[in-house]
RNA sequence: CGGGGUGUAGCGUAGCCCGGUAUCGCGCUUGGUUUGGGACCAAGAGGUCGUAGGUUCGAAUCCUGCCACCCCGACCA
């Protein structure tokens, strides 16, 4: 193994790999497409589950778990729905398996061919809204709020650790109301808490916006959608609200009574996150010596590396290191005193780096003498020598300013990367300096297309906090009333 | 699924054109010396050369099929 990683500017996709991989987060798995997240890599997600579980007990939804598999024949209930994922659903057709009377291992069983195919859950809303029917009798019922932790399968063609992968982890909400109103203020309150999560947790500035037709859930009216911009210049969704209408209401059927006794159908909507948003925080932030992660989501924030010549000074440096942990975990703050002795100190500071840790603390026999403890901190790569008394404010401060100075350092990317654009000419040139490019469009399907067809961007979305203006479409040069925001994306 | 490429120890590789049972580095084990930015010395362990078949006295090497992975397209959170 070479020591460096490729650089970002070398070879992107090369560094975001070797980077996953180098950084312990994840690997590959013997089945095509599926990943292993590795312990490290888990402790992130598991931290990411936690903040985000809290933000949805906060708004008062609770946790349920609904099944793995599907009857095939609810996923053809919702028309569209299954128009959008049927191409990529795995489908279970046997139930046992027997030894191969020629010799060969085992082979699956041809009588115990079950009699309706099981689809593997490519999204939960067909099983839920199946449920939803039963739960679901007066307005009394509703407003129904609930959020499942899940894997997922989608078999995709072509896969990337945490980017796209053939099974994921992710959270699906689906909530069932008695108005329309109300329903599309949940989809707009969770927009707002994966948003908040973002921006607050991982410290990836995003814009909020809705999904052209084009570019919308299967089954859904309405697709909201945060997008963040990535250092390649390339966009990423990273979590999507829908705002379901009554589509699955009336595909399975849920019906409920109004205090004015009137039947109608509920509104639905449904909102996710996945694992890819781990992908989107390696790529935020991360350099070429590997991953940047923002305090709040750090397994590990703090780590201090004693570097001393023999049993007697690493002694003194543990005697005089202890209290600190002991006060910073106290605090909060998860810290990790590194003694092992089959490295050498710049191996760790190197390791460490690599993994992201915010703040590296280094304390040989020099400081002991002076009093004086190293920090380090790994978004700047700042080493600043300072006195031990006191130190635990500074790391508490460090790791807050941490936390700013990353989002901060990343909005002003995505500021100097999007471009206003008028004019085709400057939208082509725009394009291949990446970022989002924000322009005019007529509004048509065909356009977005077209458009789509030439450059290979996308509307990403059309950013809620658009202001009407007049202009004209960057392609047909018909008339539009506000600009949206297009990218190339991952 | 189309186009291109690659499969040799845990990882990265040499050898392949020109057939004779595998090279080097990292990592690993043991002992010693080290430790302020990826330490050094010594001794070890580890490989059915992706897989199945063919040619040959003999295949990592030549031929064919299959599989996997990577890059570029079509599809997607």
């Amino acid at each position: 193994m070479s020591k460096s990683l490729p650089s970002r500017a070398d070879n992107y996709s090369e560094w975001y790999n070797e980077l996953v991989k180098r950084a312990d987060l994840a690997e590959n798995s013997a089945v095509r497409g599926c990943m292993i997240i590795k312990p490290y890599g888990y402790s992130i997600w598991e931290k990411m589950q936690r903040a985000l579980d809290d933000m949805f007990k906060e708004t008062g939804h609770t946790n349920a778990y609904f099944p793995l598999f599907i009857p095939k024949s609810f996923l053809s209930k919702e028309a569209s729905h299954v128009e959008g994922f049927a191409k990529e659903c795995a489908v279970v057709t046997h139930y046992r398996l027997k030894n191969d009377p020629n010799g060969g291992g085992v082979i699956v069983d041809p009588d115990a061919k079950l009699e309706e195919e099981l689809i593997v859950r490519p999204t939960s809303e067909t099983v839920i809204w199946s449920s939803y029917k039963n739960w679901i009798q007066s307005y009394r019922d509703l407003p129904l709020l609930i959020n499942q932790w899940a894997n997922v399968v989608r078999w995709e063609m072509r896969t990337r650790l945490f980017l796209r992968t053939a099974e994921f982890l992710w959270q699906e909400g689906h909530t069932a109301h008695a108005t329309k109103k109300e329903a599309i203020e949940e989809t707009e309150q969770m927009l707002e808490v994966y948003a908040d999560f973002a921006e607050n947790f991982m410290a990836m500035p995003v814009v909020k916006g809705i999904k052209t037709a084009n570019e919308r859930f299967a089954g859904a009216d309405e697709t909201y959608c945060i997008e963040a911009l990535m250092q390649d210049g390339k966009a990423l969704q990273a979590g999507t609200s829908h705002f379901l209408g009554q589509n699955f209401a009336k595909a399975f059927d849920v019906k409920f009574l109004s205090k004015e006794n009137q039947l109608d159908y509920v509104w639905g909507t449904s909102w996710g996150v996945s694992t890819r948003l781990m992908g989107a925080l390696i790529m935020a932030h991360s350099d070429d010596q590997g991953l940047v992660l923002p305090p709040k989501l750090a397994p590990i924030q703090v780590v201090i590396v004693p570097i001393y010549k023999g049993e007697e000074q690493l002694n003194a440096i543990i005697e005089k290191v202890n209290p600190l942990v002991k006060s910073l975990r106290k605090s909060g703050v998860s810290v990790k005193f590194d003694t092992s002795d089959n490295q050498s100190p710049g191996f760790k500071f190197a390791e460490y780096e690599l993994k992201g840790v915010p703040i590296r603390l280094a304390i040989g026999n020099r400081d002991m003498e002076n009093g004086t403890i190293e920090l380090a901190r790994r978004d700047t790569r700042e080493k600043t020598s300072m006195a031990f008394d006191g130190i635990e404010q500074v790391v508490l401060d460090t790791l807050e300013d941490i936390q700013t100075k990353i989002y901060a350092k990343a909005l002003a990317f995505r500021t100097e990367k999007t471009h206003v654009v008028n004019t085709w000419d400057e939208f082509n040139a725009k394009l291949e300096e990446g970022g989002f490019i924000s322009a005019h469009w007529d509004g048509s399907s065909e356009t977005e297309e077209k458009i789509k067809e030439l450059t290979k961007a996308t509307i990403r979305c059309i950013p809620l906090d658009a202001k009407e203006e007049a202009g004209t479409c960057i392609l047909t040069g018909n008339p539009s009333n506000k600009r949206v925001l297009f990218a190339r994306a991952y």
